[in-house]
DNA sequence: GACAACTGGAAGTTCCGGTAGATTTCTTCA
DNA sequence: AGTCATGAAGAAATCTAGCGGAACTTCCAG
């Protein structure tokens, strides 16, 4: 127990970097010294009874600590490379080094060596280094060219390729050129192949200087100045390996006994050995290669001290704690909970707690924990942009060199890189790359923001919305305060931290990531990490790139045409017949449109004849389809697709994600389930999208526009022959209604026995472009129909049937009956039945979902405020409230009571701010926005205030619109709710009235109510106003404070201080109702601060959280807020005599004053608040 | 140099320009 | 009867609220 001697962080994870050594020694006796040493902070203040427990019980926590931390170690058959190795690839990258001379003896010079990381059965980690695999691609062949040529262009390149890459000390730039017999995908053609040349370079990055030269053109003697076209010549390298050797994404790798050679480790994994690329045996992700290996997730969070008033920066404010916790894949608990904190900790129960003196010590303890537990996965929240690269950054400022090596490669620091990821989708987005090699990062917050669409993503309202569970928010200046404290304010932060690493974990487990991120991955084939850092092209090109080199297909590389026509035409969208349907509406889908046209229609880039060949090569009209937008695709007895392929087995593995999804029970686990089906509806959607995305890397509009256009006439055939079955054949009951209607309506058209006489000559097929659909639809376009809206691949159908189990069988019926007039896999299914249905217009509308005959399903509303999250809470609540009542409980005056309640409220200020709160997106960087927004202008001044907590490019921007003058503008009324809370700033009612409530409200009532508007907005309940002062803001500074009377609101003159001269003698009275409020209102704040103390997880502490995201939040504050001027005015009771008390209670007392506010023309506006304005 | 699926549609906001109506100013005239 | 002040009426100028529509923006349906 030498308190003098310098300190030293802990060791153990150095020396059990050695897995015999451990062995070989006793841990416990190995590392107690270091032990003693490490917590003797604590001891300081303790007594000398706790010093000998505490001292026990670390020995132990730190034996316990390295047998928890280390893998457990392979078997001498893994040691001795005596069996083959089966392990889950993670990750897979490349790195520039020499070549390995045993097993590529004949190679000199630099080559590429990829290296695949992963995990055994077992639970050991694996890096396993490849070599001899050569980065290459395809040039077309010039017919003229013979071997010679082609020997004498290999020299020539050799020599264009050095003067490029003059630096470059490979001996030999382009390896070899290989005539090799392919296809271009584009175009259908007739012959098999033709002539390609492979050229096989030494380094992957020369692929692009070499493409960039060929196309440029190239001078070649005897043949003059040619420019080349290349193919596969924009592929990763890494992803090409993949697709070359058939692995997917996280599958299982092989490499057999005596096939594989160890050397000296170059990283810190188990097994570490060398082979050749052809020795590895990919595994198909099925039966027993479905499952996943053990491997770990470490989930972290770190806590910085700011200094006042700033957030944290890495090159001034310390990192004072890291929290960990680490889970094997598989089980539910974390076997690893330990927290790093700088200056001591008090205990915590079930986590290790490791304190030091030093931050050097924190960070070298992290650093040493990564390394001895290994992680495969790192995740967190938001890691990815604040928490790795701060750790760096601040390691850099102390200078600790040895701080970054995080990753699994010996003497490899990590990289920090920033970037952008933008697409029409996500938008675009700012993050920070950090790469650490062998460990996959799972950011959270990116998985968040991809795969939901959430007002809010911070931890707090991510947790709350999927594990309901509040987590408490404690601002940043807050943390340095508790680190300043003791060794209990400092477990308060561990605390905190603690939960916001556990908080991931869960939502990992709880929303399946891992299951569904790996079984994206392989169903489409890209790394894990693409999933979460590249968007959905780079899925439809591996799996292009996959099918092509099955079939001996080649992609070109196309440089971006300018000139390419911008758009082509979407979906039709059916007119909607807004209403509000009391009778059931079917709803009939057609099963995933898109993929099911190109298949249907066989349309793929190696399908499509060019205008030009349809003249030159006299393909027989049967062999081809002709698309409604003119172009022709050749069927597939010809060629067959290959996109078709790719759809057959997305489809097939979403079908197998709808089974999944059908056994499930869980309300959670069903919309996870659901996510997981959703997210590979939209990969194969995809598939189109990516033929259509100009932008892209192999733009085909034909392709696209073909697949709109026949969707278009499908939609259209469908209505009419649903319009056309369901109004006109005897047999429905409704006819007798439609029929009333056409003779009310409707002049010169034929009975109904006329048409059916039409009808049974023939069935419309679909397919004979324009045929005897038109003829039907041309006949019967002016007849009212039952199909009352439709979306690109939906159609209504009020049947007039008044029960949901007609309706589902007339739908059934008409499914079946229009699927049949369909080529295959085109199918139209009857989905759903929604009654009632309140149609408000195109892509607006709600109703009840029913499934089946005997229960409606929920309540499903799309396009309305309700699912829009540019809509405050008020007008969700509010028209989630109203649709409920006035489709489930059928209650329309009970709805329009609630309306009313709730625009008083509004107009009383009795709402709670939390409700106010509007969040919209930031698109782009404030400069290019060109009108000015709400939440952009804010943004703008938030960034003023403090530049490291103001929302960035792809945040969300939170705001309340606040009171300002007459006629100002959106934009100048927008403010910070957390601002607005803490400087008393008063919302402006009138604009959440009518900018806000009013026209959803109007939309959602204009069918049912006459005189909506009327009744809902300007009723007696509107009259009531109560108009708020703000605080301190600026224009207060011309305001002149009067008192108002506690009995009554009036004005009071300067004569008297509490009450006016009508309501003196009325003293009692008034009196006890004020403590009465006051004393209500003390047992709201006292329930809600309760609730605050119990999110934060202990009792008998102060609440600091000042969470943006938490409603408690708001009604605790407003709570106080409201019991602080309730006091105030108990107070004035006395102070009748203390004039000079006065001056003091008037300024805490801005909420009650009235004020004057003069302008410079001189005319007078007197408003005070508190008022009631009776009209 | 690498990167980015697609279109259709509703609705809210700002901006801008022509306008009706109000207000002010000027003119005329009793 | 001529001159001047005044006020009213009318005309001209000016202001302004409010409008429609375009453009921009965000978000959602499919
Ligand atoms: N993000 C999307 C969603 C849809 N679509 C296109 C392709 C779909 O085929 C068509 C219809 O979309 P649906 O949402 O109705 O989905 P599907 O019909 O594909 O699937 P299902 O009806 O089986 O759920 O719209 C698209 O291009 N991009
Ligand atoms: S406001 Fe209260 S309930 Fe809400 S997150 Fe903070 S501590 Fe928890």
């Amino acid at each position: 127990m030498n308190k003098g001697i310098s300190r030293k962080r802990p060791t153990p994870p150095q020396q059990a970097a050695n897995p015999s050594k451990q062995q070989a020694t006793s841990p416990e006796d190995e590392f107690v010294d270091e032990d003693e040493d490490v917590f003797l902070d604590e001891t300081l203040f303790e007594t000398e009874d706790d010093l000998v427990l505490r001292d026990i019980e670390q020995r132990q926590s730190l034996a316990s600590r390295l047998t928890k931390w280390a893998r457990p170690p392979p078997s001498h058959a893994y040691t001795s490379a005596s069996r083959s190795v089966v392990f889950q690839q993670l990750e897979i990258d490349y790195v520039i080094g020499e070549s390995h001379r045993e097993l590529l003896p004949n190679w000199s010079g630099s080559a590429a060596i990829i290296r695949i990381f992963g995990v055994t059965k077992e639970g050991h980690s694996v890096c396993c280094h490849v070599h001899g695999f050569e980065p290459y691609f395809y040039i077309n062949c010039f017919p003229v060219m013979g071997p010679d040529d082609i020997s004498r262009f290999h020299q020539i390149l050799e020599g264009r390729m050095g003067e490029v890459n003059r630096n470059s000390k490979v001996p030999k730039f382009i390896r070899r050129i290989e005539m090799v017999q392919k296809r271009s995908i584009m175009y259908y053609q007739q012959q098999d192949s033709e002539p390609f040349l492979k050229i096989v370079v030494a380094l992957p990055t020369m692929v692009a200087s070499c493409r960039g030269i060929l196309e440029k053109g190239i001078l070649i003697d005897g043949l003059g100045m040619k420019k080349f076209m290349t193919y596969d010549s924009n592929v990763l390298f890494a992803l090409r390996f993949m697709i070359d050797c058939n692995i997917v994404g996280g599958n299982w790798i092989e490499v057999p006994a005596g096939r594989y050679k160890t050397t000296k480790p170059l990283s810190y994994c188990q097994l570490e050995f060398h082979c050749l690329y052809s020795d590895l045996i990919s595994h198909t992700p099925e039966g027993e290669f479905s499952k996943m290996a053990p491997f770990r997730i470490l989930s972290f969070d770190i806590e910085c001290a700011g200094r006042k008033g700033h957030f944290p920066e890495p090159t001034h404010d310390p990192v004072i704690q890291v929290a960990n916790l680490v889970t094997m894949q598989g089980e539910n608990q974390p076997f690893i909970r330990n927290i790093m904190t700088l200056k001591s900790c008090a205990p915590i129960v079930g986590v290790d707690v490791m304190s030091f003196d030093t931050e050097r010590e924190v960070l070298l303890a992290w650093r040493d924990l990564l390394r001895e537990v290994d992680p495969d996965v790192i995740i967190g929240y938001n890691i990815c942009k604040f928490d790795l690269p701060y750790l760096i950054e601040r390691a850099e400022t102390l200078g600790i060199a040895e701080f970054p090596i995080l990753g699994r490669i010996k003497n490899s620091r990590v990289r920090v890189k920033d970037t952008t990821f933008s697409s029409r989708q996500h938008g675009t987005r700012e993050s920070k790359e950090v790469t650490v090699e062998g460990r996959v990062q799972f950011d959270l917050l990116q998985a968040m923001q991809r795969d939901y669409k959430l007002s809010s993503y911070s931890l707090n309202s991510v947790s709350a919305h999927f594990l309901s569970e509040q987590k408490e928010d404690v601002h940043h200046s807050i943390i340095s305060d508790l680190q300043n404290g003791n060794a209990e304010t400092r477990r308060r932060l561990a605390v905190y931290c603690l939960k916001d690493a556990y908080l991931p974990q869960r939502l990992l487990d709880k929303l399946m990531y891992i299951y569904n991120y790996v079984e994206m991955a392989r169903v489409t084939g890209v790394p894990m990490s693409f999933l979460l850092s590249r968007g959905q092209s780079i899925k439809v090109l591996s799996q292009l790139l996959r099918k092509a080199k099955q079939k001996n297909l080649l992609i070109p590389y196309v440089k971006k045409a300018g000139s390419e026509q911008g758009t082509y035409e979407g979906a039709t969208v059916l007119e909607a017949k807004a209403g509000f349907y009391e009778k059931p509406i079917a709803t009939l889908d057609f099963a995933s449109l898109y993929p099911s046209i190109m298949m249907a229609y066989n349309l793929c880039y190696c399908t499509l004849v060019t205008p030009e060949d349809v003249r030159k090569l006299n393909i027989p009209p049967e062999c081809v389809n002709k698309t409604p937008s003119g172009e022709t695709f050749v069927k597939s007895n010809l060629q067959k697709g290959i996109l078709p392929e790719i759809l057959e087995e997305l489809l097939a593995a979403r079908k197998r994600a709808k089974a999944d999804l059908k056994e499930a029970k869980d309300p959670l686990e069903k919309a996870v389930l659901d996510g997981r089906q959703l997210a590979l509806k939209v990969s194969a959607n995809s598939v189109y999208g990516f033929t259509g995305a100009t932008v892209g890397q192999l733009p085909c509009l034909e392709i696209s526009s073909s697949v709109t256009s026949y969707g278009r006439q499908m939609i259209e055939h469908t209505k009419n022959l649903v319009n056309d079955k369901f109004t006109t054949l005897k047999g429905y009951e409704h006819n007798a209604e439609h029929e009333a209607f056409w003779e009310l309506t409707g002049f010169g058209f034929r009975r109904n026995s006329e048409v059916k006489r039409e009808r049974d000559q023939s069935i419309p097929r679909m397919g004979d472009p324009l045929g005897n659909s038109a003829h039907v639809s041309s006949q019967k376009q002016n007849r009212e129909g039952v199909v009352i809206y439709g979306d690109t691949d939906s159609v209504m159908v009020q049947f007039g049937v008044p029960t949901v189990e007609a309706a589902m069988d007339l739908g059934r019926e008409a499914a079946e009956y229009i699927s049949g007039t369909f080529i295959k896999p085109i199918k139209l299914e009857f989905e759903k039945v929604y009654h009632p249905y309140l149609l408000i217009s195109k892509k607006r509308y709600a109703g009840l979902l029913w499934t089946n005959p005997g229960k409606f399903d929920k309540m499903d509303t799309k396009g309305i405020e309700t699912v829009r999250r540019d809509n405050c809470l008020l007008v969700k609540n509010l028209v989630n409230e109203c649709l409920h009542k006035i489709l489930i409980d059928r209650d329309i005056p009970g709805a329009v009571q609630y309306v009313k309640n709730t625009i008083s409220d509004l107009l009383m200020n009795r709402m709670d701010l939390s409700l106010l709160v509007i969040t919209k997106g930031l698109t782009k960087t404030g400069d290019d926005y060109g009108v000015k927004a709400a939440h952009v202008e804010l943004a703008e001044r938030m960034r003023k205030r403090d530049a490291a907590t103001a929302p960035n490019v792809g945040d969300r921007v939170p705001y309340v619109i606040i009171k300002a003058a007459k006629g100002a503008k959106a934009y100048e009324k927008s403010e910070d709710p957390i601002y607005v809370l803490e400087n008393n700033i008063p919302i402006d009612p009138q604009y959440y009235l009518e900018n806000q409530i009013s026209k959803p409200l109007l939309r959602l009532f204009e069918p049912i109510l006459k005189n909506a508007s009327k009744e809902l907005l300007h009723g007696s309940h509107t009259r009531s106003i109560s108009i708020s002062t703000p605080a301190n803001s600026g224009i207060m500074r011309f305001a002149k404070k009067q008192l108002t009377c506690v009995g009554c609101k009036a004005l009071l003159s300067k004569s008297d201080h509490t009450l006016c001269s009508h309501c003196k003698g009325r003293e009692a009275e008034l009196y006890c109702k004020t403590v009465a409020h006051v004393s209500e209102l003390e047992t709201l704040f006292g329930r809600l601060w309760t609730q605050c103390q119990e999110c934060q997880g202990s009792l008998h502490q102060d609440v600091l959280c000042t969470s943006r995201d938490c409603p408690i939040f708001y009604r605790r504050k407003k709570a106080q807020k409201d019991m602080a001027e309730a006091k105030v005015q108990l107070d004035r009771k006395f102070w009748i005599n203390q004039p000079q008390q006065q001056q003091q209670h008037q300024k805490l007392e801005m909420g009650v004053i009235a004020f004057e506010l003069r302008r410079s023309e001189g005319s007078h506006v007197k408003r005070n608040k508190r008022t009631t304005f009776e009209c």
